[in-house]
DNA sequence: GTCTATACGAGGATAGAC
DNA sequence: GTCTATCCTCGTATAGAC
């Protein structure tokens, strides 16, 4: 066991490699504080309850997919290609960064029905981030349909990854950035066509 | 309590009621049981297993899904309308057959790692018929294209349902159905000019 | 076939020592 | 700050009576 690395954050690793494979639900505690060499007390010092934990983990990986979301825009080469960067990225996030099951975040919507302030505030941020973000770049494709177009990639996005709980993770990237690129499309030649 | 439904009935009644809405995992048999006013035994003889009774209320309510699915397709006027009849059917499916928080099928996926048998069948069933009539209904509209035109609806189906999960169900459907539309118009115009 | 009562195990959380 | 040991509740499933 690593005991460098804080207790905080081993428990961090362990949860967050844990709460978003098995689900949240059917992870119990007990192992993710074996997985993390860690005591009960610790967790419940640092975080509270076990739904805190939840909460910590998802921040940080809020965090760490803003980022990787970041890097895929940058590295996009037009406008179109910053606007489906959510796809580039979801391959980096899902290959190299974070793995998960499928959205960790719509996963521990589906499982705590009634989440407490903490882990409302989180979940809420990643929709919001992804709303926010959609719109932003979706105005320079289509113009006054940008919205509408939005709203679109959101559905796509969503699907993307809700497609992984039925076949691998592969397949369902490859599809929901097919689907999202021939709808990108749709849109720019519709708005060139009006102008 | 009515004891004229067999308990079978009520139990699957209230099941259905309950897992879909409050998650397979946050409901123990315990709840389900008081509302079907039912005992323990009558459960495990019937079902074997709390996986049991959730693959046998998969089973009905794929059963009562399909049907639902039928009467919007038989209701389309063309072959466009009859491919988009998902989104039709699902406002029905939701807001008069059988309410869920989100697909019932991917929140059971979701929550259970490690499906028996006998539920992994029904969970691949329903993923088998959402694959096939896609793939069927679309050829009449892409052509070449249907199995791309397919496995996109495919994904924006999953993410209506997803969506589910972070804004109401209406709200949710409207932005499926659009999506979806635009797609499929999409590819029939495609084709148009490529004839 | 269905119920009452209960066994059994697991999971979340804490007390108190170091 | 962290650990060992433990408590207590809850959830699944069964035994045995009616």
């Amino acid at each position: 066991m690593n005991t460098r690395t804080p207790v905080r954050e081993r428990l961090l690793d362990a949860a967050d490699s844990l709460l978003f494979i098995e689900g949240a639900f059917a992870t119990p505690v007990d192992t993710i504080l074996k997985r993390a060499g860690a005591s009960p007390p610790s967790l419940y010092a640092h975080f509270g309850n076990k739904e805190g934990l939840i909460a910590a983990a998802l921040r940080r990986r809020l965090n760490i997919w803003t980022q990787v979301w970041d890097d895929a825009i940058a590295a996009a080469a037009d406008d179109e290609e910053r606007l489906l960067a959510l796809w580039p990225a979801l391959a980096t996030y899902q290959a190299e960064r974070l793995p998960e099951r499928w959205c960790a975040f719509s996963g521990t919507s589906a499982a705590i029905v009634n989440p407490g302030p903490d882990l409302r505030a989180v979940l809420e941020e990643e929709t919001a981030l992804l709303r926010d973000r959609l719109l932003a770049y979706s105005e320079p494709v289509a113009g006054a349909a940008a919205a509408h177009l939005a709203s679109a990639l959101m559905t796509i996005y969503a699907g993307t990854l809700a497609l992984m709980l039925r076949e691998p993770y592969e397949d369902a990237l490859e599809e929901g950035r097919r689907a999202a690129e021939m709808l990108v499309r749709s849109y720019r030649v519709a708005r060139e066509r009006a102008v």
